[in-house]
DNA sequence: TTCGGAACGGAACGCTTTGTTCCGTTTCAC
DNA sequence: GTGAAACGGAACAAAGCGTTCCGTTCCGAA
């Protein structure tokens, strides 16, 4: 408990500290790509039994609360470090790309009804909602951003970025980062045609946080 | 068979003939949505009982394969619609839209890896590639497309628009737009800075269509 | 060296889901 | 009136999965 990776443990001791970090990386991974995958896949992944992640956690709705809750924790992290950079477009840019990177959309809303969220996820959902606001509103004063584009455009394009997959992780990165170059020049360059259709609004995807949403991956 | 649909059948023949449009109809809704959604779910929304299903397919994986090749022939239709247009930018733009408006990628891509396909639909790809590649070409040679941009970022765009889905049907078809809008925008407009990383090549989405594909949704 | 227990691997269990089959029933054409 | 096409849905068997449990290994204190 007391920090033991840092304490000079020895023996059984310190593997199992070392076991907390690989079983919570092979969780990721494996969630990350199939948010409905057995619990045997992240034991196999992380090179260990299935005892060894039961020792950990309660059952598998606590890791995916867990991963999913980290997840959100990042994205709040990385808004908030947005809102120290001087420069609005480059704090809005950044911050996407950062969050792009982390996969932060795939262990968050890919991730959301295959739980039921704790009120404190709830309350730091809100708390990003606010934070991305906030970074989307001073790219935009700043006049760096098109007029017609709205908070809940991120969603659209973090949920774009995270829907290009391909086997290679490294490749699928280099893919993201050209989708999501796209969409930002896009969001951007206040030139050629307004955006069409209304605007997505919060409760356009709201509906992924509810208690049991049925048929969907 | 002999075009029932036409002559003037009645009673349960007819019948017969009508539920045929409508279990195809409602594979396609149900497994547009969940590629992996069971039999039962498709007899449910057609409102018939499975022996409706058993009686018109061998099998789930025929099920599957139909749609699949179906959307393939959307696409090669939409593609030669394409190249009949007189302005190329027109008919890129104007091809992007319909097939995310078919809803195409959905059916081929995201139901390949669930059936083995047969050398007719690996033949059909071949040819909607060509033909992709054909209306890509004319844009560019037209000078509307910027130069860094190339056919594989098709897919990177039409597995971006695939990926928005809220429960809304209408809502979803509105997204897309606006997210098509974006990049497309971003396809067409040759200023800023220049597209980042390789650009995709083929091999990057050929995976999908492996005969096995283990973990994915 | 001994020994208690922490950590572990993985088989086993029970439950759910799902593809497919089968049978009794309805309905139309002849 | 009768045979067959079409159908609805229960029944069945197989597979997948979360969780438990038991025997084993190995560290560390005595």
């Amino acid at each position: 408990m007391s920090s033991p990776a840092e304490t000079g443990l020895a023996g059984r001791r310190r593997q199992a500290a070392q076991n907390d970090q690989v079983i919570l990386d092979a969780a990721r991974e494996v969630f990350m790509a199939d948010p409905k995958a057995p619990v045997a896949a992240v034991a196999k992944r992380a090179g260990v039994g299935i005892s060894a992640l039961y020792r950990r956690y309660p059952g598998k709705e606590h890791m995916l609360r867990k991963l999913c809750h980290d997840g959100l924790r990042r994205y709040i992290a990385e808004a908030e470090a947005a809102l120290e950079q001087p420069d609005a477009w480059t704090a809005f840019a950044g911050f996407l790309d950062r969050v792009v990177e982390a996969d932060v959309h795939s262990l968050t809303v890919h991730l959301a009804g295959t739980f039921t969220p704790t009120p404190e996820m709830f309350e730091d959902s809100q708390r990003a909602a606010r934070l991305a606001r906030a970074v989307v509103d001073r790219a935009r004063e700043a006049g760096r951003l098109r007029p017609d584009a709205v908070v809940e455009d991120l969603g659209l394009v973090l949920e774009s970025c995270a829907a290009i997959r391909v086997p290679d992780v490294e490749r699928t990165r280099e893919l993201r980062r050209r989708v999501l170059a796209m969409m930002v020049e896009s969001l951007g360059h206040d030139g050629g045609v307004e955006l069409p259709g209304p605007p997505p609004h919060s409760g356009d995807f709201a509906w992924r946080w509810q208690p049991r949403g049925s048929a969907e991956d």
